[in-house]
DNA sequence: TCCATAAATCAATATATATTGATATAGTGC
DNA sequence: GCACTATATCAATATATATTGATTTATGGA
């Protein structure tokens, strides 16, 4: 029961249905391509991420001081269906604006 | 968005779980069933009923003065894996305790 | 070591949701 | 109409969660 509330309540919120969205859509991000492309603060983004990752939607890579975050493979059914359907949803997905490839990662 | 919200939100809740997985197993119930099986006031399950009914993954059918409530059927692929979902969780499933048969239904 | 940057965590506040008991609505039978 | 019962809604309170800015932790380079 707790696992799946864990999964359903990280969900239920539009900022984590729009992160899964975004990368999704864009393959792994760091938390400052977050910040740039959906101009969210760091902390508010850290947070939804952990969630996120700890309802096992997406796991991290450290690499050096970044930490990219993509969807965790393979998902469960019940994971899978909600990514799919998050997909169909009719979200305005802001562009990718990469900006730790570069090297540098500054706001 | 909105819709897709309205879904996990009604399944971010032990309540409306643990209602799901009962009515999925014993079929349509009415308020007072469940008020007697869960030992549940009836102002708290009233309000979760609708939530879930508001949600699509229940239906009513009004019997007289009762409400009976039922899995609504066809549900689509993402509340049909979450009712797998809920079906293959570790709850302890009370009796079912119809009373409301019986033609009575006091508490 | 010291400094700069990326990310995580903390503290305070605001907002949303659940629970309960009371009240309102609606159907049944007299 | 009235009384009785089942259900829905309301109001007050308690609990959980989201947001922000500040602080802490960790990594890399001079």
């Amino acid at each position: 029961m707790e696992i799946f509330l864990k999964s359903v309540s990280a969900l239920n919120d539009e900022t984590r249905v729009l992160l899964l969205r975004f990368i999704d859509e864009y393959g792994e991000c760091c938390v400052c391509d977050l910040q740039n492309s959906l101009g969210m603060i760091q902390s508010r983004l850290s947070r939804h991420l952990k969630i996120l990752k700890d309802a096992r939607f997406l796991r991290v890579q450290r690499k050096g001081t970044w930490a990219y975050y993509s969807i965790r493979s393979p998902l469960d059914r019940f994971r899978l269906e909600a990514l799919q359907e998050i997909k169909h949803l009719d979200i305005t997905l802001p562009p990718l604006n990469k900006t730790s490839n570069n090297g540098e990662c500054k706001l």
